[in-house]
DNA sequence: AGCTTTCCGGCAACCGTTTTCCTTATTTTC
DNA sequence: GAAAATAAGGAAAACGGTTGCCGGAAAGCT
């Protein structure tokens, strides 16, 4: 109940140990050479006191603080968590803390958070966050190391840690292709987003590597649900069949997935249909459940937090990394044989 | 590109200005009484070396570090963000800045942040996340202000802000009401939870307030759209008549909404729905979007914000302080007459 | 001219820790 | 038994800033 009145200082600790300071330091942190009686005495000091060493007057020796910063440069959103969550979790390992800062997208505020991050002497950065392009570095000269995670920064020198979208996309339609589907057609986000083309395109790739054309083509709309449905519309009132729809994400499959089956197309029997970011959510509210390809974001906010260890270290990897996607399967992409051959009575 | 060498010191700028370190700094500040032409070189130099001042430095004299910590209990989920998107930016504009820690519902974990925020000696935490229950507090007798968001903490004496679930219950049902539906069953998350109890009774005694009777007993089950869908299941076998279902989550009532449809039922003509989040997700992606409870999660963020200011500066808000929910009216439980009279045909 | 003010800016203490010497005892060695 | 080696712990100087106090110079007053 009564919070205590103030921190104890090591000079608190000491005098309770009947020790110099300095004495009181080596046998906190297992320095110089004192008798283990000594230490005890100063440890169980330490203890009564509740005394933890003040990070602050610590780093000012050490010249390290054990700190990074995390900006998230669009509002917080759904992609930055897990990112922000492996790196934490990464960092955390490190014995380092974590300094949150919402960017949202405002480039003032981004400044000011880059200097206060600065004034507080924090080892590195790590920059995240989602953009429709390749961001801007966000500042020149910093006097420590950056990490850019999910979104990637326009500089080719600094390092990027981003998912491999294209190979996502090649495994989604190389699932649908396995399945036995040959009539794909891929429903996306924006054309101005550049996860949206990525996507596209190497979707299309993978189909012309067996000659295939794509069922239409492809749709560039918006990443929500009600463009997904709006986009069936627009498939089932062309003259082209699909028996397949790769989506750019899952809330667009899902409406994707509504919208056929209150066509009266069976899902997946009729269609197969793949989505993307996994997001569990979606893949399970899902009717049936959604195969979506998985970006694996916690593990590149770990991979992000670790190149900036390293970097901090000494050792920096500059450039591009991009980390695999895999895709997972759920019955919105299963087709039983058995469905199959009563497809083909 | 050359990341710059080292952070400058104010030994720096004073060398560069030609004047003390003292001076230096009082030009910087604004403190002590100089020549504005002093004030200006010495702002001049500051700038040529990009001075940031040491915040660890400053914070060992002044005795704050103008940082706080952010626990989350459960691991950073859908509820933490916004109230952790609320807090920061409120403590932002106070200039202070945030370690967040995931605890990851593990006690070990916890305690650890608490050292290493204490460590880094925080000016205040706030506990978030979400429980079944109020938690325990995070530990005794901490040197520093605890507020408790969103979660509450067992200890009357601390500080909590939350929802008024309650109160954000008997809304939904005064909406339903309004609208004219008399017949109203509750579908909700699990029983063991408390937010779910919390707003089963709070909805039934608000019906009885009107004389009323729920439609059936409160379902309980789990929070997701699969527990919605099947307690159509469970409603529709039932002989009770029902114009009307509040769910006890957003998700819950996109799976209700479905299963409805489903099952011929149209909403909101047949049935009226109302759910709980207001997360825009399921509001959006609900067909008819999804009236809704909006728990101002980002609000309650930036209130537990305040008050913990408040208690670092002095003024501690000890107790349970409940911030009201408000609706959101969508058209699922939107009822234009014409619809109605013709229900009443 | 001599005295008091006012104005600037330097000096040094202090914040809490770590670390490098140094000084004492206490042993060991010849 | 004296010299040397070793062990144990203290004193003090950093680290980077802030701030109270003080001194010197210039200006104002009789």
């Amino acid at each position: 109940m009564g919070k205590l009145e103030r921190h104890a200082t090591i000079a608190d600790v000491a005098a309770l140990a009947g020790v110099s300071v300095g004495t009181a330091s080596k046998a906190l942190n297992g320095r110089g050479s004192l008798r283990e009686e000594t230490r005890m005495r100063v440890r169980e000091a330490a203890r009564q006191l509740s005394f933890e060493a003040n990070a602050g007057a610590r780093s000012l020796h050490s010249g390290r603080t054990y700190t990074v910063g995390m900006i998230t440069t669009d509002t917080i959103g759904r992609f930055s968590i897990p990112v922000l969550i492996g790196a934490e979790d990464a960092l955390g390992a490190g014995e380092m803390s974590v300094f949150l800062c919402d960017g949202r997208d405002d480039p003032i505020r981004e400044q000011y958070y880059v200097r206060t991050l600065l004034s507080r002497r924090v080892d590195g950065i790590i920059v995240t966050g989602r953009r429709t392009e390749a961001r801007a570095p966000i500042a020149a000269d910093l006097p420590v190391p950056v990490v850019y995670a999910f979104i990637s920064s326009a500089d080719p020198g600094d390092c990027s840690v981003v998912p491999d979208e294209a190979g996502g996309a090649r495994k989604a339609v190389e699932h649908l292709l396995a399945v036995g589907r040959t009539r794909i057609a891929h429903v996306t986000g924006p054309e101005h987003h550049n996860s949206a083309r990525v996507r596209a395109a190497a979707a299309r790739e993978r189909l012309a590597e067996d000659g295939l054309e794509p069922a239409a083509p492809p749709l560039f709309g918006g990443w929500s649900e009600a463009w997904g449905r709006q986009a069936v519309g627009i498939l089932l009132a062309g003259r082209a069949e699909f028996d397949a729809v790769f989506c750019g994400s899952d809330q667009i499959a899902r409406g994707v997935c509504d919208a056929l089956r209150a066509a009266g197309r069976r899902v997946p029997q009729d269609v197969a249909l793949v989505g993307f970011d996994n997001w569990d959510v979606m893949t399970e509210g899902c009717q049936p459940p959604l195969t979506s390809v998985d970006m694996n974001l916690e593990g590149l906010g770990r991979a992000a937090a670790e190149m900036l260890l390293a970097a901090i270290n000494g050792t920096p990897s500059p450039g591009w990394h991009a980390l695999p996607c895999h895709l997972v399967v759920r019955e919105s992409s299963a087709v039983p044989p058995t469905i199959k051959t009563s497809n083909e009575l």
